[in-house]
DNA sequence: GTCCTAGTAAACAACC
DNA sequence: CGGTTGTTTACTAGGA
């Protein structure tokens, strides 16, 4: 497709793609700008003005060029000849003409990312560059139009020649008017060019010098480049068929006339030493036909109900050919029509420019909508996060601590997350302060994998406080472990590693875990021989209780302890570390725990030796009941050993609800003379542990 | 206004 | 001795 264009170019010798040595055809474009025969200056200072000038120019010329198909269409009718199947195979005079000629500059949407990248454009630019996309892209669309009724007329040309004999005055006409209808696309061209290179003096368009040139890409928006170079091989090997058949026209060949640099005029137009190239590509499409047949013959835009539609006209036309003649005689090609036509593209502009603010409107509309949801103070945090923060902050403030970003576990399967347009920008998502009534606050929902997962590479680059709890993040964390478990500096790096808010202020987020882990009852810590680390109890994290202030709650691990087990053997099989057994585990000891916490704890600190012997059993039985083969430790734990599941228990031992506290720990109740911590709120106000001390 | 809860800071102790 | 870990307390602030 596009070869065919390159060929055409090098055959043409002039090097569109290489003629100015960066690749930079607006340049080689500029002489041809300024070797125009209207005299125009470029505008050195090219305003958003001059760009829309440049864009009436273009209508402009595209206007005269569908006039001369009226005309060409008009003397079909005359024919009065209709045209069925036309022939595919027809002789090879060919007007061959570069694709990348025909099709107007659209900015592709590499060039329109460029542009936005290169980041230097004021709103007002970007609004002056989508206007001129859009007048463009209509441009192609009735480019788009015009060949289709070319091709038409073409078509009926030559059944007219097969058929019904040589009308050559007739052909030569057409002929002429396709030549003009060339020149005309000629200046439009070069319109287009004069109006890329202000673009480009303006700064809002950058040719690379590793680009092609702009005129040479492909299309990509508005009108399919196959299409449209079909297209016009269909006019122009009907016409050159028709023209070898009839007349002694020379085929035309606009190549470089348009896009090289070599064509100072818009006049050279050359004869085209390639013209059998393009037989073998003209491909008949019936569904073009088809579509052809439906067009209607006398519709345009000027011309309605009897009467010229050209603004401040409304020339009275009996019927469509002296609304054609009407066009040319009083429309044409002047200084009125030129003004005229520039009112009517400023209408169309002022229109444009009300839809792109609707446009921006409607934008805003639904970003609003969309961040609202993920505004700190909105407690549920939507799983589609789309607003953001911007990185820069994040990136220079981050600490080096900062890990890399891989998942944390293979048991945390970690979805990837729409990146790139979702993320909006704005700084006010940059929280620093507490947030309260966070996600999962309420009735402790747990936050699920998805949860963060969803969000992960957003909370892993922007700087966001997440908008969960800590105790909902230490729990996330802990249950992402393979083993269910983590140590403190596990449950560091995992903050650090998910989150790049924690990469900051480190003290204070370490602190508040903590805290949280020795607050929330639902964190169990379990000692071994190589340290400690936290379980989490998933019962007891949905019921979110805390263990209650002013009330001791540790107690020596190596007291008081093994009289519990002992009445208690099935807690052994609860200490492992995986929270499948974690959360019966938390609810044995913790019950027991609620029948005992405060005696035991009393009187462990008081030198109590009933729960050391007790711990040292539990810890014997644990060692000798759990060969806990899963070694698949943590990426994060290396401190440890596989046998760290073993774990004697040093658990806080904050009680349950009474109904919890039931069975065999009742034993330790009673054993250890504690009927007044049946009762969670009894501890409210218990300076008698104190006081004892 | 009160209560509850989360977050923060700080003090302190034990341990490494 | 300094850092880490863990506990506890006090305080603030937001929400019900």
């Amino acid at each position: 497709m596009m070869q065919e264009s390159g060929t055409e170019t090098k055959s043409n010798g002039s090097a569109i793609q290489n003629g100015s040595s960066g690749g930079n055809h607006l340049l080689s474009c500029a002489g041809l700008r300024e070797g125009r025969s209207n005299g125009e200056t470029p505008a050195a200072d090219a305003g958003a003005a001059d760009l829309a000038h440049v864009q009436q120019q273009q209508q402009q010329a595209l206007q005269v060029a569908r006039q001369l198909l009226l005309q060409q269409q008009q003397q079909q009718q005359v024919s009065g000849l209709k045209s069925p199947k036309r022939n595919d195979k027809q002789p090879a005079l060919q007007v061959p003409v570069s694709v990348a000629m025909m099709t107007p500059q659209v900015i592709t949407p590499q060039q329109m990312q460029q542009i936005l990248q290169q980041q230097v454009l004021s709103p007002q630019q970007l609004q002056v560059l989508l206007q001129q996309q859009q007048a463009l892209m209509l441009q192609q669309q009735q480019l788009q139009e015009f060949y289709k009724k070319q091709q038409e007329q073409l078509q009926l040309q030559l059944l007219q020649q097969q058929h019904a004999g040589k009308q050559p005055k007739e052909q030569q006409q057409v002929a002429t008017q396709q030549l003009a209808f060339q020149q005309q696309l000629l200046q439009m061209q070069q319109l287009q060019q004069q109006h890329l290179l202000s673009l480009q003096r303006q700064g809002l368009l950058t040719i690379q010098p590793g680009q092609p040139a702009l005129p040479l890409q492909p299309l990509a928006q508005g009108m399919i480049p196959t299409e449209l170079q079909q297209l016009w091989k269909e006019v122009t090997s009907a016409h050159s068929a028709e023209e070898t058949a009839g007349s002694n026209h020379s085929s035309l060949d606009l190549t470089t006339t348009c896009v090289s640099s070599s064509a100072p005029s818009k006049t050279s137009l050359i004869m085209n030493p390639h013209a059998s190239t393009n037989g073998q590509l003209s491909v008949h499409t019936p569904k073009r036909e088809s579509l052809s047949h439906e067009e209607h013959p006398h519709s345009h835009p000027l011309y309605g109900h009897g009467v010229c539609k050209w603004p401040g006209c409304e020339a009275v036309c009996e019927d469509f050919q002296s609304f054609l003649k009407h066009l040319n005689s009083e429309h044409a090609l002047d200084d009125r029509s030129t003004a005229q036509c520039r009112v009517q593209m400023q209408v169309v502009q002022q229109l444009e420019l009300q839809l792109a603010k609707d446009k921006e409107r409607l934008q805003a509309m639904m970003t609003h909508l969309h961040v609202k949801s993920t505004e700190p103070k909105a407690a549920p945090q939507p799983l589609n996060l789309v607003s953001s923060v911007t990185l820069s902050k994040s990136a220079s403030e981050a600490s080096p601590q900062s890990l890399p970003h891989t998942p944390t576990t293979p048991t945390a399967p970690i979805t990837p997350v729409t990146q790139g347009p979702s993320v909006i920008t704005t700084t006010s998502m940059h929280t620093v302060g507490p947030i309260r009534r966070r996600y999962s606050d309420k009735y402790n929902v747990p936050i699920s994998s998805a949860d963060i997962a969803q969000n992960q590479e957003f909370y892993k680059n922007a700087e966001v406080r997440p908008p969960f709890t800590y105790a909902s993040l230490i729990r996330q964390a802990i249950l992402e472990s393979p083993e269910k478990q983590l140590t403190l500096n596990e449950i560091y790096n995992w903050f650090t590693r998910m989150f790049a808010y924690f990469r900051r202020n480190a003290a204070t987020w370490k602190g508040a875990i903590r805290t949280n882990l020795s607050l929330h009852k639902c964190f169990i810590r379990v000692e071994d021989e190589f340290g400690s680390f936290w379980t989490v109890d998933d019962e007891e994290f949905k019921r979110g209780r805390h263990i209650q202030r002013g009330r001791p709650r540790k107690y020596c691990p190596d007291e008081n302890f093994d009289e519990l087990v002992a009445h208690n053997p099935s807690l052994i099989k609860n200490m492992q570390s995986s929270h499948a057994y974690c959360t019966p585990l938390n609810a044995a000891l913790q019950a027991s725990m609620a029948e005992n916490s405060i005696p035991l704890y009393t009187t462990a600190s008081m030198g109590n030796p009933t729960l050391g012997n007790l711990a040292s059993a539990i810890r014997e039985e644990l060692n000798g009941a759990m060969e806990h083969t899963n070694s698949n430790e943590s990426d994060s734990s290396p401190g440890r050993s596989p046998m760290q599941a073993v774990h004697p228990v040093h658990v806080k031992e904050e009680p349950l609800d009474p109904e919890e506290a039931e069975g065999p720990l009742s034993l330790v109740t009673t054993a250890n003379h504690s009927p007044d911590f049946d009762h969670d709120r009894d501890y409210e106000d218990e300076p008698v542990n104190e006081d004892m001390e």
